[in-house]
RNA sequence: GGAGGGAUGGCAGAGCGGCUGAAUGCACUGGUCUUGAAAACCAGCAAGGAUUAAUCUCCUUCCAGGGUUCAAAUCCCUGUCCCUCCA
């Protein structure tokens, strides 16, 4: 969510600045809903100092044994009044918030124009796509050589799933145990087990809600009255990790905070029909390594460029070639105010393909999630800034890894890192 | 399955219709003292919002949502979460 008082005081550049990525909203509206706000708030405090130094008097006079009857026929009316200006208040204030809510966050200067991926611009690249002199197979393939299963999956869940047994499922864990070692060994974060049920206040503090409910699996826990409680399967671990700091003002002395998570991914990936139908790159279920980081608002872009580097480092480790990019306006995600994708080179598919995405989203989630620490200096709350990478993507990389280090007979090469955590493998054939 | 107890400021924890936005302790900040530190003492210290150039002032908030009342942290109902005991 945007500051309030900047979409009060400051509406035309916000405008200016969402333009940018392509999103518009009816100005006018806004300020004439914030007029009547100004002027119902107002009248409503008037009443409501009017009710309160009434009671007090009301009170006064009785301690003192005096006759309250009269000032008790004063009061008559203000009840209704006042009840009445408040529910006015609060159908002009839920309008606002509705609207504010569904605004996206301001692209940093640094994010480039543009209106799709097409116009992402590529930052940096590491490594070299590999040369094979033999016929390449993509990961589909090799993956049904050593354990990787689509049509199990479909028998027991549906399209979009995935089995894996034997090695493929051993090399899988692999990925997983050596990321989440190389960020809490190496990396300094604070490794966190969390609920991959997540409930609507969580959703809408890292802005999934309310705009992409489409995009979630819902749950229901069904109470005794048969009052549903209402679940989603979490995205993201974004969600979880994020959404621990909620509500709180973190000591200054513990900043930056930094988490690493391993969680499931759900995703309904409504709207993405016939799009990589084709094996692991687009599943309802999957794996992520899930880097957050909380910090003070001056450090959140140097705090970017670090986090973006940790995943780059798995990337690196695993001998995967690939680029970095800078996401332009027309692809940034709803809350980012930049993110950078790390796109692995994928042979199989003869291009680069997003891995992670590192993003800053400034104090757009902070202030949703009420996420600040006390400035020494000020001696007020601050709102902090958030941030978040995949750290990496577990499936994806596993595509990687399959379709890199492939040999000419099938075979996977098992990268140095993880040969220890495959019980000293070193090839899968 | 049954029976209770609880949720209050950064933390712990009083308060149980009006003088309570909230005692007290810890933490934190400033000061006195000290060569310096510690201790001791003194002072300050919840959040959000409206208004304002700023101060002032005002409003809201004691888990959440309803209700009773002129007046609710306090009474009633519903929900959520935590804890204890019995089977």
């Amino acid at each position: 969510m945007l500051s309030i008082k900047q979409l009060r005081n400051d509406i035309e550049s916000v405008a200016k600045a969402l333009s940018r990525r392509n999103f518009s909203f009816d100005i006018k509206e806004l300020t004439d809903l914030e007029n009547r706000r100004k002027r119902n708030q107002v009248k409503t405090q008037e009443l409501q100092n009017l009710r309160n130094t009434q009671s007090k008097s009301i009170g006064k006079a009785k301690a003192a044994g005096e006759d309250i009857k009269p000032l008790l026929e004063a009061v008559t009316n203000l009840g209704d009044e006042l009840e009445s200006a408040k529910s006015e208040l609060q159908e002009i204030q839920t309008k606002i918030d509705d609207i504010a809510l569904s605004m996206p966050n301001i692209p940093h200067e640094s994010v480039p124009n543009g209106d799709c991926e097409d116009d992402n611009v590529e930052v940096s690249k590491w490594g070299e796509p590999g040369i094979y002199d033999f016929e390449v197979k993509d990961h589909v393939d090799l993956g049904e050589m050593h354990g990787l299963d689509f049509e199990t999956a479909a028998k027991i869940a549906g399209a979009r799933f995935s089995v894996m047994t034997g090695k493929m499922a051993r090399l899988h864990r692999a990925l997983t145990q050596f990321m989440l070692d190389q960020h809490s060994e190496k990396n300094g974060y604070i490794e966190a087990y969390v609920p991959y049920l997540v409930n609507s206040e969580s959703l809408t503090g890292t802005g999934q809600l309310p705009k992409f409910e489409a995009d979630l699996f819902k749950t229901h826990l069904h109470g005794e009255e048969g009052e549903a409680k209402t679940l989603y399967l979490t995205p993201t671990g974004e969600v979880p990790i994020t959404n621990m700091m909620r509500d709180t003002i973190v000591n200054e002395k513990d900043l930056p905070l930094k988490f690493v998570g391993h969680t499931p991914s759900f995703r309904s990936e409504a709207g993405a029909y016939g799009r990589d139908t084709r094996g692991l790159i687009r599943q309802h279920q999957f794996e992520k390594v899930e880097l957050v980081q909380v910090v003070k608002a001056q450090d959140s872009y140097a705090a970017l460029e670090v986090l973006t580097s940790h995943a780059e480092g798995i990337l690196q480790a695993l001998e995967l070639p690939y680029r970095k990019v800078n996401l332009c306006t027309g692809d940034l995600g709803f809350s980012a105010a930049k993110t950078y994708d790390l796109e692995v080179w994928l042979p199989g598919q003869d291009t680069y393909r997003e891995i992670s995405s590192c993003s800053c989203f400034e104090d757009f989630q902070a202030r949703r999630l009420q996420l600040r620490y006390k400035n020494k200096e000020t001696n007020k709350p601050e709102l902090l800034h958030t941030l978040n990478g995949s750290g990496l993507a577990v499936g994806r990389t596993l595509v990687a890894v399959l379709e890199n280090h492939q040999q000419a007979d099938g075979s996977i090469k098992i990268p140095a890192v993880l040969q220890s955590y495959m019980g000293g493998l070193d090839v899968i054939n």
